[in-house]
RNA sequence: AGGCGCGUAGCUCAGGGGGAGAGCGCUACCCUGACACGGUAGAAGUCAAGGGUUCAAAUCCCUUCGCGCCUACCA
């Protein structure tokens, strides 16, 4: 293919399709269970079998990809683990309301015919994220695609759950839960989202038994008081000081309620007096242990009143409240009603307002893990970037309580416990038993599933085949590094840790990189609700995947959210239109290119030089920056590198060594060169936008196989500070020159004199070789070196470091503007100059800073004092002139 | 209620004790044989406010104001 068939315009529509296909079918992706390489490993925090790709997705893999592919140019052998959860409530929620657009529910199917729906769904259906991923160009082994369903991962969850019972960790017991009454399941405490809302306290008065007056009891939640068992003051509140061992009577109900005396209850809130209702309330429970009292629960697992309730049987609980309600102030027992703004629990699934119920659920003592898993932290063996997140998960890991890993929803992993109809034994094993061990009676099977977090904790290691002995476990395990977002540093890495630590006797990564959250351009969180959402596909629909990419990169600075904005992503497509038509232009004078002649140094040019140097400094940069996960500095750099570098400067010298206009006889040593800095830019740019790196690559002269392959560019034996130095001041006279030209006014098409002045003939030599780029830069047609002598009269000048530069153009300058040019110069150079001396004639200054900072000032100052007497010159001249 | 983070150019953000930076936008000139998704040049900031530490503070510490987030059992 040569340029003729190279559009102008970047077309990535045409170029991404094939390459992805290309990568899968050469399984470049593939991961060997080999030890002849160092290992590079990422398992992916697997989707929902029901996602679908939003911008968090779409970051989050963006950078593990990054990582990924770079790493592989590094020469690592890595292994990208792809997989989904099997997301336990969402996907049941899913899969029940397709049932219930067929005017089905999932207790006609019955559990056995559920489950096999929910398996059509997945494979029909679920899992769509995948090709979304692929379209992103994530470069996961594909080979390895895992699910949290899937035998393997099933085996290592039962074995996970024996175990821990065993050792005595795992538990059933009686204990207030979080309860979804339209998802009819227990949640976790990390499942239940708070939001402050408007509601009421109502005052309630509680008669005594004697007849002899009331006290009053505040609650949010009045229905609850049908399962009151008790009314709870603090001991030290002087208001109940007399109170002796009366009882009182619940209204509605006629229970007899004893007065207990607990700490808990706050003198200031309310009246003071606490309505105790173990059952339905987390602290009362609490209380309730304490205090031996009975636990009523009032409500079935719809949230509707049951038979404890009474005459309230069968209602809803916001009618029973209100039922309640009335016929308290009926009665008499309202004392008042006062608007009152509380935070109350919602499922995080579904929405639904939660209710705190007593039931008998499993639970993980998760104490002693979470000690080994923040030890793991304190201790460095897991590093978590940047460090302030550790903060937050030492605080959760150190307050940690139990974890409730029941479920009652059918899609997922049954919990492996099987009860005596005869004698209660409870049996938890490997094997399916067949009877009662102890009495040979009847076993059925627990009911519950597991909580879908419990199979994800066990990922890092469940995916490598664990509890088999697997190579990969050897090769891969601990992971290099998990990429995450630190809305599930509690829900999943923390739980990771544990089990890993645990299972494996090893932390599960060395390092954890938080990254940010992707909001929109008003710093909102995206969220379907809100209507804000930006959908990624749309996006590289649009701009393309590459820049879709790049963007994500640059604004992935650590401990910032990321505000999306289609302004960027635009900007960052001109960057990938640009190293397009770079490429373009070298494809268009690297046709005649002979790869194999040899280039002795003295063949490049300076600007050859200069470009090695810089690209040799760039790649160690960006280097480090990925080490160090700063996408953002690492994309920066190479932004800058190749726009303002690369395209700017180098490309505009080399054309005129390829047009035959300088040193023509460098043309092959320029060719070879402007190939071999490509080429490393490419690698450089890989991991960032692999689409259009590998279109090029392609196409580039010399190269074979993906730009993948081949490694990361090498080329520390170019780093040449002192062709940088002579550039250096190259690229300043030129700018200097074409500032006097834009602020004269003068025409592009006007071509101009120079004349050069300095005192240093090191310098002005070495510009004058270099005279060919100056006059094409400048649009000069006549340069004159004259070292010493009178300085040309009428002509616009400027100070570049040690050389004078004058534009003698009689006619054509204003010199009363260039008074003012000057004029600012000096008053912009003075000023330095002034805060330079200041702070050299500052004694504390000269004692205690460190010397090279002193030296640094001194030679500065030195500098500027000349600069700013050249300048003072030309301005005296100038004014002699125009007087 | 605690904890964390953030206030830097018109916008979006880097930087993080010794010369205020980038991208976009804006202004002027230019379709020069890679690119107008382009080129050259330019204007633009009390680095939220106040105090402290230091020879030196946008940067470290404290306070205040504004914004965001996380965690929590005040009925």
């Amino acid at each position: 293919m040569s340029n003729q068939d190279m559009p102008k315009a970047y077309d990535f529509s045409t170029v991404e399709p094939k390459w992805y296909k290309y990568w899968e079918e050469n399984n470049l992706f593939r991961a060997e269970t080999v030890r002849d390489k160092p290992a590079f490993s990422i398992v992916i925090p697997p989707p929902n079998v029901t996602g679908s790709l939003h911008m968090g997705h779409a970051l989050n893999n963006t950078l593990q990809d990054i990582l990924c592919r770079y790493k592989r140019l590094k020469g690592y052998n890595v292994l990208w683990m792809p997989g989904m959860d099997h997301a336990g409530i969402a996907t049941q929620n899913v899969v029940e309301r397709n049932l219930a657009a067929e005017g089905l529910d999932r207790h006609q199917l019955g559990r056995e015919g559920f489950i096999e729906r929910v398996w059509e769904w997945r494979h029909e259906y679920g899992g769509k994220i995948l090709n979304q991923l692929k379209r992103l160009g994530s470069s996961c082994d594909w080979s390895r695609e895992r699910f949290t369903m899937d035998e393997g991962l099933s085996k290592a969850v039962r074995k996970v759950f024996v175990e821990l019972y065993e050792e005595g960790l795992i538990y059933r017991g009686d204990y207030i839960i979080n309860w979804c009454p339209r998802c009819r399941t227990a949640l976790a405490d990390l499942e239940v989202d708070h939001h402050t809302q408007e509601g009421n306290l109502y005052h309630l008065r509680y008669p005594f038994k004697n007849g002899q007056g009331h006290v009053v009891i505040a609650t949010t939640r009045p229905e609850t008081m049908l399962g009151d068992t008790a009314v709870a003051v603090n001991p030290e509140d002087p208001r109940f000081q007399t109170l002796g061992d009366e009882e009182l009577v619940l209204p509605l109900v006629g229970r007899s309620l004893k007065i207990i005396r607990d700490s808990y209850v706050d003198t200031e809130f309310g009246t003071g007096v606490l309505k105790v209702t173990p059952a339905h309330d987390a602290n009362d429970f609490v209380i309730g242990e304490r205090h031996g009292l009975d636990s009523i629960v009032i409500m079935d697992e719809d949230g509707r009143m049951n038979a404890e309730a009474g005459s309230y049987q069968g209602l809803d609980r916001f009618e029973a409240r209100k039922k309640i309600v009335a016929d308290l102030e009926a009665q008499g027992f309202l004392e008042k009603i006062e608007p009152y703004q509380h935070s109350v629990g919602h499922c995080y699934r579904c929405k639904t307002m939660i209710e705190p119920i007593l039931s008998k659920q499993w639970f993980v003592k998760v104490e002693p893990l979470a000690k080994a898993a923040a030890d793991a932290v304190r201790s460095g063996e897991t590093r978590i970037v940047p460090k302030m997140w550790e903060k937050t998960y030492f605080d959760w890991m150190d307050n940690i309580r139990d974890w409730c890993v029941s479920r009652q929803i059918w899609w997922g992993h049954r919990i492996p416990a099987w009860y005596c109809r005869e004698c209660g034994e409870i049996v938890v094993s490997m094997e399916d038993p067949d009877q009662c061990p102890r009495c040979q009676g009847e076993l059925v099977r627990e009911t519950d599933v597991l909580d879908t977090w419990f199979s994800s904790a066990l990922w890092p290691f469940s995916t490598m085949g664990w509890p088999d002995q697997a190579p990969e476990l050897d090769i891969f395990y601990p992971t290099s590094v998990l990429v995450t977002g630190f809305d599930i540093l509690f829900f999943w890495v923390a739980r990771m840790m544990m089990m890993g630590i645990h299972f494996m006797h090893d932390v599960p990564f060395k390092d954890v990189y938080i990254h940010a959250l992707v909001r929109d351009a008003e710093g909102q969180k995206m969220s379907k609700s809100k209507g804000n959402v930006i959908d990624p596909l749309t996006i590289m629909d649009q701009y393309g995947t590459d820049a879709f990419r790049f963007t994500l990169a640059a604004f992935a600075a650590q401990g910032r959210d990321v505000l999306m904005s289609e302004e960027r992503v635009e900007g960052y497509r001109h960057f990938v239109n640009k190293v397009w038509n770079a490429a373009r232009f070298a494809l268009m004078n690297l046709q005649d290119m002979d790869s194999g002649v040899a280039v002795a140094p003295e063949d490049r040019t300076s600007a050859d030089k200069w470009i090695l140097s810089r690209a040799s400094k760039v790649s160690d940069q960006v280097s480090v920056a990925l080490d160090e996960y700063r996408f953002n500095d690492a994309a920066a750099t190479l932004y800058h590198f190749v726009w303002h570098e690369f395209c700017d400067w180098y490309l505009e010298e080399a054309k005129l060594t390829l047009y035959g206009k300088y040193r023509p006889e460098s043309r092959p040593a320029t060719q070879k060169t402007l190939r071999d800095v490509l080429s490393a830019v490419l690698k450089m740019l890989h991991p960032f936008m692999p689409y259009v790196t590998e279109e090029i690559w392609s196409l580039l002269p010399g190269t074979e196989g993906s730009v993948m392959q081949g490694g990361y560019p090498r080329m520390e034996d170019w780093n040449d500070d002192q062709v940088e130095a002579e550039m250096g001041l190259l690229m300043e006279t030129v700018s200097a020159v074409r500032n006097i030209r834009g602020e004269m006014q003068i025409p592009p098409s006007r071509e101009i004199q120079l004349r050069f002045f300095s005192n240093d003939s090191d310098s002005l030599n070495k510009l004058e070789t270099q005279g060919a780029y100056i006059s094409e830069l400048c649009r000069a047609s006549d340069i004159l070196w004259e070292g010493s002598g009178d300085r040309p009269r009428k002509a616009a000048s400027a100070v570049c470091q040690n050389v004078e530069v004058f534009i003698p153009l009689e006619g054509l300058i204003d010199f009363d503007f260039e008074k003012k040019r000057l004029k600012k110069e000096i008053d912009k150079t003075g000023k330095e100059l002034g805060y330079a001396n200041k702070k050299l004639s500052n004694e504390d200054f000269l004692t205690r800073a460190p010397e090279h900072v002193v030296d640094k000032e001194r030679e500065k100052a030195k500098e500027l004092e000349i600069r700013l007497k050249k300048l003072e010159t030309n301005y005296e001249r100038i004014v002699a002139m125009s007087s």
